[in-house]
DNA sequence: CAGTGGTCTAGACCACTGG
DNA sequence: CAGTGGTCTAGACCACTGC
């Protein structure tokens, strides 16, 4: 039955590579997840109709939708069906956003107030060119913006995103989106945000960061550089944000 | 077959408190690795075996261990078996330690040489104490040292340990396992950190933490708060690092 | 070679959702 | 009620380790 489908166990290579049926099938599925055959927020296909889609038993299926769960990329509702995650939902909207109110919970924070301080499309530099995997000069587009809580900013961040896939991106449709910018990035321009790397440094500002988050520039930030990948590994934006963590501080877990 | 285990469903919440067979098994192995019937770094009893032990299906104990795997209390080795999970090995050395040098990866970096400042014996502050779900008073352990990476001081780190299940730690004894301490906590004290918490901020030094690290009392350090755990969420250290991030940064990878 | 974990199947049944 | 994901089983076979 599972003629057809081993035959990545050909490939020439000097360890045969051997590769499970379900990880084949887990490479099918995020195949037509990055085709956009089913968009985020849809429903795929069920266990059992995948299983005879790809002529497989369902508990094959089963095991690599497992996986794709545990990576973030689909979401299980028992009884309902299998989702394409989405950055759209409540629960996770801030799923990247390790900052949080020293007392109290996230929840007990009031919503961010986001203001954009510019955008603008321009050439892009040598290393953020490296980081976006593109040519130095290539055109790219760059944000700034505050997001305060409570009515004290607290991040300032600069972000630069790749000028072909966010074409037609202006501070106009950035504002309208009341700030679930991850979430307007899925239904606007079709890029999904599925993992991140951060690297954090503690700083001091230059005078004009610390004017627009309202410290003097002998006040200690966390400097967090974030590069955001969508599908296939394929770096898709570059952060830097500066986070005021005198009443806030990020937060990490460790296991 | 089930009859016996599936006892869980008779307990008298509002909601049945549904427990799937494979849950209780995992619960039962963890009292297992808790009671120290299995040491760190040996071997569990096969799946075969311990599917006998419980009059269970291999295919449910699987899923058991598969759970326990992915939270890094034990670790599979095809071929040979399933053993304890340990600080003790080259590979999972410094699991929690997230400082990474700027330039090339972790292993290009020459051990880091640790020294032991201070390691004394207290009564608990009230902070401390709580951290550690102690009384304010309870004996604890402060310890002191610096870690210097190519010669640089690059951490300044205290912790506290409570006192009853460290009883005979010195400085001496943290001073001959060179290093590994999180390693040596398993074979001397029979405790084995599973997880822990993070607080990071950015903050400027005291004089005496400059001295240390070699830096200027306006230099912006890395303040990191940790809270380690041992098995049933049992905190069993706090530290608090002070992280120079001129030449290193903290890296974190966020899915 | 025997013993371990890893994969795959087919089928039964359970828990949850919604019409 | 039918349809979904979730659990559990029994058995076959594969990949890897070490004797």
């Amino acid at each position: 039955m599972s003629d057809t489908l081993n035959a990545a166990s050909l490939q020439g290579s000097l360890t045969p590579a051997f590769s499970p049926l379900y990880q084949q099938i887990k490479g099918l599925i995020l195949q037509s997840l990055q085709s956009g055959e089913w968009k985020p927020g849809e429903a795929i296909p069920s266990e059992m109709d995948l299983a005879a889609r790809f002529r497989v038993s369902q508990g094959t299926v089963r095991k690599a939708i497992d996986e794709l769960s545990a990576d973030n990329l689909v979401v299980r509702r028992q009884g309902k069906g299998t989702f394409v995650a989405t950055h759209a939902e409540r629960q996770v909207q801030y799923r990247f956003l390790k900052l949080q109110p020293d007392n109290g919970n996230v929840q007990s924070e009031g919503p961010a107030a986001r203001t954009i301080i510019d955008c603008k499309r321009l050439r892009a530099s040598a290393d953020v060119a490296r980081a976006l995997s593109l040519r130095t000069g290539d055109s790219v587009l760059q944000v700034r913006r505050v997001l305060s809580f409570s009515g004290v900013p607290t991040i300032l961040e600069d972000l630069w995103l790749p000028g072909t896939p966010f074409k037609g991106l202006t501070a106009e449709r950035l504002s309208s989106h009341q700030g679930a910018m991850y979430a307007m990035f899925e239904t606007e321009f079709g890029v999904r945000m599925v993992r991140a790397d951060e690297s954090i440094r503690a700083i001091t500002p230059d005078a004009e960061q610390a004017a627009l988050l309202s410290v003097t520039t002998t006040t200690p930030l966390l400097s967090v550089e974030r590069v955001a990948y969508t599908y296939n590994d394929t770096p898709m934006e570059l952060r830097r944000g500066l986070y005021r963590t005198d009443t806030h501080h990020y937060r990490n877990a460790l296991s």
